[in-house]
DNA sequence: CCCAGATGATCAAACGTTTGATGAATCTGA
DNA sequence: TCAGATTCATCAAACGTTTGATCATCTGGG
Protein backbone atom coordinates (compact mmCIF):
# COMPACT_ATOMS: atom_id res chain seq x y z
CA UNK A 1 0.00 0.00 0.00
CA UNK A 2 1.72 2.66 -1.12
CA UNK A 3 -0.76 6.17 -0.89
CA UNK A 4 -2.04 4.89 2.48
CA UNK A 5 -5.78 6.37 2.55
CA UNK A 6 -7.59 5.55 6.16
CA UNK A 7 -10.80 3.70 5.47
CA UNK A 8 -14.04 5.69 6.36
CA UNK A 9 -15.38 4.93 9.61
CA UNK A 10 -18.08 2.91 8.96
CA UNK A 11 -17.07 0.28 6.23
CA UNK A 12 -20.40 -1.63 5.49
CA UNK A 13 -21.70 -4.23 2.96
CA UNK A 14 -23.23 -1.40 0.73
CA UNK A 15 -20.40 0.82 0.68
CA UNK A 16 -17.79 -1.29 0.52
CA UNK A 17 -17.93 -1.60 -3.45
CA UNK A 18 -17.05 1.98 -3.88
CA UNK A 19 -14.62 1.98 -1.23
CA UNK A 20 -12.60 -1.05 -3.09
CA UNK A 21 -12.95 -0.33 -6.72
CA UNK A 22 -11.66 2.99 -5.68
CA UNK A 23 -8.69 2.27 -3.71
CA UNK A 24 -7.68 -0.63 -6.53
CA UNK A 25 -7.64 2.23 -8.43
CA UNK A 26 -5.27 4.02 -6.50
CA UNK A 27 -3.41 1.50 -5.40
CA UNK A 28 -3.33 -0.61 -9.03
CA UNK A 29 -3.20 1.84 -11.65
CA UNK A 30 -3.76 -1.20 -14.39
CA UNK A 31 -7.04 -2.60 -12.46
CA UNK A 32 -9.56 -2.66 -14.89
CA UNK A 33 -11.87 -0.93 -11.99
CA UNK A 34 -15.44 -0.81 -14.19
CA UNK A 35 -14.61 -5.08 -14.25
CA UNK A 36 -14.11 -5.20 -10.67
CA UNK A 37 -17.09 -2.84 -9.58
CA UNK A 38 -19.44 -5.01 -12.22
CA UNK A 39 -18.53 -9.06 -10.87
CA UNK A 40 -18.59 -7.00 -7.17
CA UNK A 41 -22.30 -5.74 -7.48
CA UNK A 42 -23.27 -8.55 -9.21
CA UNK A 43 -22.20 -11.00 -6.63
CA UNK A 44 -23.46 -8.78 -4.28
CA UNK A 45 -26.99 -9.04 -5.29
CA UNK A 46 -27.40 -11.96 -6.12
CA UNK A 47 -25.93 -13.26 -2.29
CA UNK A 48 -28.45 -10.57 -1.09
CA UNK A 49 -31.16 -12.16 -2.65
CA UNK A 50 -30.21 -15.67 -2.18
CA UNK A 51 -29.92 -15.35 1.12
CA UNK A 52 -33.63 -13.62 1.43
CA UNK A 53 -35.07 -16.41 -0.08
CA UNK A 54 -33.17 -19.33 1.67
CA UNK A 55 -33.59 -17.77 5.00
CA UNK A 56 -37.32 -16.59 4.11
CA UNK A 57 -38.61 -19.38 2.45
CA UNK A 58 -36.22 -22.21 2.05
CA UNK A 59 -35.29 -23.22 5.75
CA UNK A 60 -37.80 -22.63 7.56
CA UNK A 61 -39.41 -25.43 5.79
CA UNK A 62 -36.67 -27.74 6.31
CA UNK A 63 -35.54 -27.12 2.61
CA UNK A 64 -32.54 -25.82 1.33
CA UNK A 65 -31.89 -23.40 -1.70
CA UNK A 66 -30.12 -26.59 -3.60
CA UNK A 67 -32.92 -29.07 -2.58
CA UNK A 68 -35.73 -26.72 -4.45
CA UNK A 69 -33.65 -26.25 -7.23
CA UNK A 70 -33.70 -30.14 -7.65
CA UNK A 71 -37.44 -30.81 -6.64
CA UNK A 72 -37.99 -27.85 -9.01
CA UNK A 73 -36.37 -29.47 -12.42
CA UNK A 74 -38.13 -32.24 -11.30
CA UNK A 75 -41.44 -30.99 -10.63
CA UNK A 76 -41.48 -29.09 -14.12
CA UNK A 77 -39.46 -31.46 -16.60
CA UNK A 78 -41.09 -34.96 -14.70
CA UNK A 79 -38.59 -37.58 -14.16
CA UNK A 80 -35.57 -37.59 -15.95
CA UNK A 81 -31.68 -38.87 -15.48
CA UNK A 82 -29.68 -37.89 -12.47
CA UNK A 83 -26.97 -36.53 -15.16
CA UNK A 84 -29.44 -34.16 -16.62
CA UNK A 85 -31.11 -32.99 -13.23
CA UNK A 86 -27.32 -32.05 -12.47
CA UNK A 87 -26.88 -30.22 -15.83
CA UNK A 88 -29.95 -28.06 -15.68
CA UNK A 89 -30.10 -27.44 -11.77
CA UNK A 90 -26.32 -26.36 -12.03
CA UNK A 91 -24.27 -28.68 -10.07
CA UNK A 92 -21.57 -31.60 -10.51
CA UNK A 93 -23.03 -35.03 -10.54
CA UNK A 94 -20.67 -35.68 -7.51
CA UNK A 95 -22.71 -32.57 -5.93
CA UNK A 96 -26.36 -33.97 -6.93
CA UNK A 97 -25.36 -37.41 -5.43
CA UNK A 98 -24.55 -36.35 -2.74
CA UNK A 99 -27.93 -34.08 -2.14
CA UNK A 100 -29.85 -36.66 -3.20
CA UNK A 101 -29.44 -38.80 -0.08
CA UNK A 102 -30.62 -35.87 1.87
CA UNK A 103 -33.90 -35.45 -0.60
CA UNK A 104 -34.21 -39.47 -0.32
CA UNK A 105 -33.81 -39.87 2.96
CA UNK A 106 -36.51 -36.86 3.59
CA UNK A 107 -38.86 -38.75 1.16
CA UNK A 108 -38.81 -36.61 -1.22
CA UNK A 109 -37.37 -38.29 -4.13
CA UNK A 110 -37.60 -41.54 -6.10
CA UNK A 111 -33.66 -42.72 -7.12
CA UNK A 112 -34.47 -45.87 -9.92
CA UNK A 113 -31.84 -47.45 -11.92
CA UNK A 114 -32.55 -47.03 -15.52
CA UNK A 115 -33.74 -49.49 -17.60
CA UNK A 116 -32.06 -49.07 -20.99
CA UNK A 117 -28.52 -48.22 -19.40
CA UNK A 118 -27.82 -49.74 -15.48
CA UNK A 119 -25.18 -47.02 -14.93
CA UNK A 120 -27.52 -44.50 -14.94
CA UNK A 121 -30.56 -43.65 -12.57
CA UNK A 122 -33.63 -42.33 -12.65
CA UNK A 123 -35.62 -39.66 -10.99
CA UNK A 124 -38.61 -38.61 -9.82
CA UNK A 125 -40.65 -36.78 -7.29
CA UNK A 126 -42.08 -38.96 -4.91
CA UNK A 127 -45.90 -38.62 -3.70
CA UNK A 128 -44.86 -36.47 -0.38
CA UNK A 129 -42.11 -34.36 -3.01
CA UNK A 130 -44.89 -33.59 -5.24
CA UNK A 131 -47.45 -32.62 -2.63
CA UNK A 132 -44.70 -29.81 -1.62
CA UNK A 133 -43.04 -28.61 -3.98
CA UNK A 134 -46.33 -26.46 -5.03
CA UNK A 135 -46.71 -24.51 -1.95
CA UNK A 136 -43.48 -23.78 -1.69
CA UNK A 137 -42.39 -22.42 -4.88
CA UNK A 138 -45.62 -20.39 -4.05
CA UNK A 139 -43.95 -18.58 -1.30
CA UNK A 140 -40.86 -18.58 -3.41
CA UNK A 141 -42.30 -16.71 -6.38
CA UNK A 142 -43.98 -14.52 -3.89
CA UNK A 143 -40.59 -13.18 -2.13
CA UNK A 144 -39.35 -13.48 -5.89
CA UNK A 145 -42.14 -10.64 -6.76
CA UNK A 146 -41.51 -8.59 -4.00
CA UNK A 147 -37.53 -8.06 -4.92
CA UNK A 148 -38.68 -7.87 -8.79
CA UNK A 149 -41.15 -4.58 -7.87
CA UNK A 150 -37.90 -2.48 -6.74
CA UNK A 151 -37.69 -2.26 -10.75
CA UNK A 152 -39.77 -0.85 -13.16
CA UNK A 153 -41.13 -3.55 -15.63
CA UNK A 154 -39.10 -2.54 -18.40
CA UNK A 155 -35.81 -2.44 -16.69
CA UNK A 156 -36.56 -5.77 -15.33
CA UNK A 157 -36.63 -7.10 -19.19
CA UNK A 158 -33.40 -4.90 -19.90
CA UNK A 159 -31.73 -6.63 -16.27
CA UNK A 160 -32.36 -9.99 -17.84
CA UNK A 161 -31.08 -9.26 -21.84
CA UNK A 162 -27.47 -7.84 -19.83
CA UNK A 163 -27.45 -10.57 -18.16
CA UNK A 164 -28.13 -13.02 -21.03
CA UNK A 165 -25.81 -11.32 -23.02
CA UNK A 166 -22.95 -12.21 -20.35
CA UNK A 167 -23.97 -15.35 -19.87
CA UNK A 168 -23.38 -15.65 -24.06
CA UNK A 169 -19.92 -13.74 -24.00
CA UNK A 170 -18.61 -16.48 -22.02
CA UNK A 171 -17.64 -18.63 -24.33
CA UNK A 172 -15.58 -15.66 -26.16
CA UNK A 173 -13.53 -15.50 -22.82
CA UNK A 174 -12.95 -19.15 -22.46
CA UNK A 175 -14.62 -19.71 -19.30
CA UNK A 176 -14.18 -22.53 -17.58
CA UNK A 177 -17.60 -24.32 -16.85
CA UNK A 178 -18.85 -27.30 -15.24
CA UNK A 179 -17.91 -30.62 -17.08
CA UNK B 1 -49.13 -31.41 -13.70
CA UNK B 2 -52.40 -30.72 -16.04
CA UNK B 3 -51.14 -29.80 -18.95
CA UNK B 4 -48.43 -32.13 -19.24
CA UNK B 5 -45.97 -31.21 -22.03
CA UNK B 6 -43.13 -33.23 -22.81
CA UNK B 7 -39.92 -31.29 -22.34
CA UNK B 8 -36.88 -30.19 -24.96
CA UNK B 9 -34.88 -33.57 -26.02
CA UNK B 10 -32.13 -31.76 -24.80
CA UNK B 11 -32.40 -29.80 -21.56
CA UNK B 12 -29.20 -27.48 -21.14
CA UNK B 13 -28.58 -24.91 -18.22
CA UNK B 14 -28.78 -22.84 -20.80
CA UNK B 15 -32.83 -23.41 -22.11
CA UNK B 16 -34.01 -24.44 -18.43
CA UNK B 17 -34.81 -20.69 -17.72
CA UNK B 18 -37.26 -20.44 -21.13
CA UNK B 19 -38.77 -23.68 -20.47
CA UNK B 20 -39.11 -23.54 -16.81
CA UNK B 21 -40.96 -19.79 -17.08
CA UNK B 22 -43.06 -21.02 -19.69
CA UNK B 23 -43.91 -24.17 -18.23
CA UNK B 24 -44.62 -22.45 -14.58
CA UNK B 25 -47.01 -19.98 -16.74
CA UNK B 26 -49.39 -22.84 -18.06
CA UNK B 27 -49.25 -24.90 -14.73
CA UNK B 28 -49.97 -22.03 -12.46
CA UNK B 29 -51.64 -18.88 -14.05
CA UNK B 30 -51.21 -16.73 -10.57
CA UNK B 31 -47.11 -16.71 -11.22
CA UNK B 32 -45.31 -13.58 -11.48
CA UNK B 33 -43.00 -15.08 -14.36
CA UNK B 34 -40.94 -11.63 -14.99
CA UNK B 35 -39.92 -12.08 -11.35
CA UNK B 36 -38.79 -15.97 -11.76
CA UNK B 37 -37.04 -15.37 -14.69
CA UNK B 38 -35.01 -12.20 -13.07
CA UNK B 39 -34.27 -14.44 -10.45
CA UNK B 40 -33.83 -17.80 -11.92
CA UNK B 41 -31.47 -15.38 -14.86
CA UNK B 42 -29.76 -13.64 -12.23
CA UNK B 43 -28.39 -16.58 -10.44
CA UNK B 44 -27.56 -18.34 -13.26
CA UNK B 45 -25.08 -15.94 -14.69
CA UNK B 46 -23.74 -15.40 -10.87
CA UNK B 47 -22.94 -18.90 -10.60
CA UNK B 48 -21.27 -18.96 -14.13
CA UNK B 49 -19.04 -16.37 -13.34
CA UNK B 50 -18.15 -17.52 -9.94
CA UNK B 51 -17.74 -20.79 -10.77
CA UNK B 52 -15.09 -19.69 -13.67
CA UNK B 53 -13.63 -17.24 -11.20
CA UNK B 54 -13.19 -20.00 -8.88
CA UNK B 55 -11.80 -22.99 -10.56
CA UNK B 56 -9.61 -20.97 -12.51
CA UNK B 57 -7.86 -18.26 -10.79
CA UNK B 58 -8.41 -19.06 -6.91
CA UNK B 59 -8.96 -23.12 -6.44
CA UNK B 60 -5.49 -23.74 -8.76
CA UNK B 61 -3.49 -21.82 -6.66
CA UNK B 62 -4.54 -23.69 -3.28
CA UNK B 63 -7.25 -20.56 -2.08
CA UNK B 64 -11.11 -20.31 -2.21
CA UNK B 65 -13.31 -17.57 -3.56
CA UNK B 66 -14.62 -16.56 0.49
CA UNK B 67 -10.85 -16.71 1.79
CA UNK B 68 -9.91 -14.34 -1.51
CA UNK B 69 -12.53 -12.25 -0.40
CA UNK B 70 -11.63 -11.83 3.03
CA UNK B 71 -7.96 -11.95 2.25
CA UNK B 72 -9.00 -8.65 -0.49
CA UNK B 73 -11.14 -6.78 2.51
CA UNK B 74 -7.95 -6.76 5.09
CA UNK B 75 -5.61 -5.69 1.62
CA UNK B 76 -7.94 -2.78 0.86
CA UNK B 77 -9.05 -1.83 4.52
CA UNK B 78 -6.05 -2.56 6.55
CA UNK B 79 -6.41 -4.02 9.71
CA UNK B 80 -9.67 -4.50 11.30
CA UNK B 81 -12.27 -5.73 13.53
CA UNK B 82 -13.61 -9.27 12.55
CA UNK B 83 -16.96 -8.29 12.91
CA UNK B 84 -16.26 -5.53 10.20
CA UNK B 85 -14.46 -8.16 7.99
CA UNK B 86 -17.52 -9.97 8.35
CA UNK B 87 -19.84 -7.32 7.51
CA UNK B 88 -18.09 -6.01 4.40
CA UNK B 89 -16.99 -9.57 2.97
CA UNK B 90 -20.98 -10.90 3.04
CA UNK B 91 -20.81 -13.43 5.56
CA UNK B 92 -21.69 -14.37 9.47
CA UNK B 93 -19.78 -13.95 12.15
CA UNK B 94 -19.61 -17.82 12.76
CA UNK B 95 -18.52 -18.59 9.04
CA UNK B 96 -15.92 -16.03 9.35
CA UNK B 97 -14.58 -17.81 12.32
CA UNK B 98 -14.39 -21.09 11.08
CA UNK B 99 -13.12 -19.84 7.48
CA UNK B 100 -10.31 -17.98 9.91
CA UNK B 101 -8.60 -21.45 11.23
CA UNK B 102 -7.93 -22.39 7.35
CA UNK B 103 -6.33 -19.02 6.64
CA UNK B 104 -4.55 -18.87 9.88
CA UNK B 105 -3.34 -22.24 9.68
CA UNK B 106 -1.73 -21.54 5.75
CA UNK B 107 -0.40 -18.60 7.77
CA UNK B 108 -1.70 -15.71 5.35
CA UNK B 109 -4.08 -13.93 8.49
CA UNK B 110 -3.01 -12.85 12.03
CA UNK B 111 -6.00 -12.96 14.31
CA UNK B 112 -5.00 -10.97 17.98
CA UNK B 113 -7.47 -9.79 20.68
CA UNK B 114 -8.31 -6.03 20.60
CA UNK B 115 -6.88 -4.15 23.56
CA UNK B 116 -10.01 -1.60 23.93
CA UNK B 117 -12.33 -4.53 23.83
CA UNK B 118 -11.23 -7.96 25.06
CA UNK B 119 -13.67 -9.82 23.23
CA UNK B 120 -13.09 -8.22 19.92
CA UNK B 121 -10.56 -9.66 17.64
CA UNK B 122 -7.97 -7.78 15.54
CA UNK B 123 -7.61 -9.04 11.55
CA UNK B 124 -4.60 -8.66 9.57
CA UNK B 125 -2.64 -9.56 6.61
CA UNK B 126 0.64 -11.54 7.39
CA UNK B 127 4.01 -10.95 5.44
CA UNK B 128 2.76 -13.71 3.38
CA UNK B 129 -0.64 -12.82 2.96
CA UNK B 130 0.29 -9.27 2.00
CA UNK B 131 2.53 -11.00 -0.69
CA UNK B 132 0.48 -13.28 -2.36
CA UNK B 133 -2.68 -10.83 -2.56
CA UNK B 134 -1.23 -8.80 -4.96
CA UNK B 135 -0.86 -11.51 -7.67
CA UNK B 136 -4.08 -13.57 -7.13
CA UNK B 137 -5.97 -10.12 -7.39
CA UNK B 138 -3.91 -9.07 -10.61
CA UNK B 139 -5.59 -12.62 -11.98
CA UNK B 140 -8.57 -12.53 -10.78
CA UNK B 141 -9.09 -9.18 -12.16
CA UNK B 142 -8.01 -10.40 -15.76
CA UNK B 143 -10.58 -12.86 -15.48
CA UNK B 144 -13.17 -10.27 -14.44
CA UNK B 145 -12.41 -8.04 -17.63
CA UNK B 146 -12.81 -11.01 -19.78
CA UNK B 147 -16.29 -11.35 -18.34
CA UNK B 148 -16.77 -7.67 -18.43
CA UNK B 149 -15.75 -7.41 -22.81
CA UNK B 150 -18.76 -9.05 -23.43
CA UNK B 151 -20.72 -6.11 -22.76
CA UNK B 152 -20.61 -2.40 -23.90
CA UNK B 153 -19.03 -0.19 -21.61
CA UNK B 154 -22.33 1.40 -21.70
CA UNK B 155 -24.36 -1.73 -20.55
CA UNK B 156 -21.80 -2.56 -17.91
CA UNK B 157 -22.96 0.79 -16.36
CA UNK B 158 -26.64 0.32 -16.59
CA UNK B 159 -26.04 -3.75 -15.25
CA UNK B 160 -24.34 -1.62 -12.04
CA UNK B 161 -27.06 0.57 -12.13
CA UNK B 162 -29.63 -2.11 -12.42
CA UNK B 163 -28.07 -4.24 -9.67
CA UNK B 164 -27.72 -1.30 -7.29
CA UNK B 165 -31.45 -0.30 -8.11
CA UNK B 166 -32.74 -4.02 -6.78
CA UNK B 167 -30.37 -4.12 -3.83
CA UNK B 168 -31.79 -0.71 -3.26
CA UNK B 169 -35.44 -1.65 -3.05
CA UNK B 170 -34.78 -4.85 -0.83
CA UNK B 171 -35.20 -3.19 2.35
CA UNK B 172 -39.20 -1.81 0.95
CA UNK B 173 -39.73 -5.93 0.40
CA UNK B 174 -38.58 -6.52 4.15
CA UNK B 175 -35.98 -8.94 2.94
CA UNK B 176 -34.07 -10.91 5.45
CA UNK B 177 -30.22 -10.11 5.67
CA UNK B 178 -27.51 -11.25 8.07
CA UNK B 179 -27.71 -9.61 11.37
C1' DC C 1 -15.84 -61.92 -29.50
C1' DC C 2 -13.08 -59.36 -26.55
C1' DC C 3 -10.62 -55.80 -24.52
C1' DA C 4 -9.42 -50.73 -24.07
C1' DG C 5 -11.36 -46.63 -23.34
C1' DA C 6 -15.29 -43.80 -22.27
C1' DT C 7 -19.14 -42.85 -19.32
C1' DG C 8 -22.32 -42.80 -15.06
C1' DA C 9 -22.46 -42.89 -10.27
C1' DT C 10 -20.48 -42.98 -5.80
C1' DC C 11 -17.03 -42.32 -2.26
C1' DA C 12 -13.59 -39.83 0.64
C1' DA C 13 -11.48 -35.89 2.46
C1' DA C 14 -11.34 -31.04 2.94
C1' DC C 15 -13.87 -26.86 3.00
C1' DG C 16 -17.32 -23.13 3.80
C1' DT C 17 -22.02 -22.16 5.64
C1' DT C 18 -26.16 -22.39 8.61
C1' DT C 19 -28.61 -22.47 13.04
C1' DG C 20 -28.56 -22.78 17.76
C1' DA C 21 -25.92 -23.16 22.07
C1' DT C 22 -22.15 -21.74 25.13
C1' DG C 23 -18.64 -18.90 27.35
C1' DA C 24 -16.42 -14.60 28.12
C1' DA C 25 -16.32 -9.58 28.38
C1' DT C 26 -18.76 -5.32 28.49
C1' DC C 27 -22.56 -2.24 29.33
C1' DT C 28 -26.75 -0.53 31.69
C1' DG C 29 -29.61 0.99 35.09
C1' DA C 30 -31.47 0.77 39.59
C1' DT D 1 -21.98 -1.40 43.07
C1' DC D 2 -23.57 -5.14 40.99
C1' DA D 3 -26.97 -8.17 38.62
C1' DG D 4 -29.19 -8.66 34.23
C1' DA D 5 -28.96 -7.88 29.49
C1' DT D 6 -26.18 -7.33 25.46
C1' DT D 7 -22.35 -8.17 22.51
C1' DC D 8 -18.30 -10.84 20.50
C1' DA D 9 -16.41 -15.04 19.39
C1' DT D 10 -16.40 -19.93 19.14
C1' DC D 11 -18.28 -24.52 19.05
C1' DA D 12 -21.16 -28.44 17.38
C1' DA D 13 -23.93 -30.74 14.16
C1' DA D 14 -25.89 -30.96 9.70
C1' DC D 15 -25.52 -29.76 5.01
C1' DG D 16 -23.88 -28.82 0.19
C1' DT D 17 -19.71 -28.49 -2.79
C1' DT D 18 -15.08 -29.47 -4.71
C1' DT D 19 -11.41 -32.47 -6.49
C1' DG D 20 -9.67 -36.83 -7.29
C1' DA D 21 -10.19 -41.84 -6.91
C1' DT D 22 -12.84 -46.08 -7.53
C1' DC D 23 -16.24 -49.27 -9.31
C1' DA D 24 -19.66 -50.80 -12.61
C1' DT D 25 -21.41 -50.61 -17.11
C1' DC D 26 -21.50 -49.66 -21.87
C1' DT D 27 -19.31 -49.05 -26.69
C1' DG D 28 -16.50 -49.46 -30.55
C1' DG D 29 -12.57 -51.16 -33.11
C1' DG D 30 -9.60 -54.97 -33.86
Amino acid sequence: MTHNTAPPDELTFWSFVDYAVQKAERELPSVNAEAMRMVLTLNRATSMVVYDLESSVHRPRGWTWPGFRVLFALWLAGPMEAKTTAEISGMSRAALSALLNTLERDGLITRERATHDRRALQLSLSEAGYGAILGVFRAHNRRESAWAQALEPEERRELVRLLNKLMAGSTDAEAKFRN
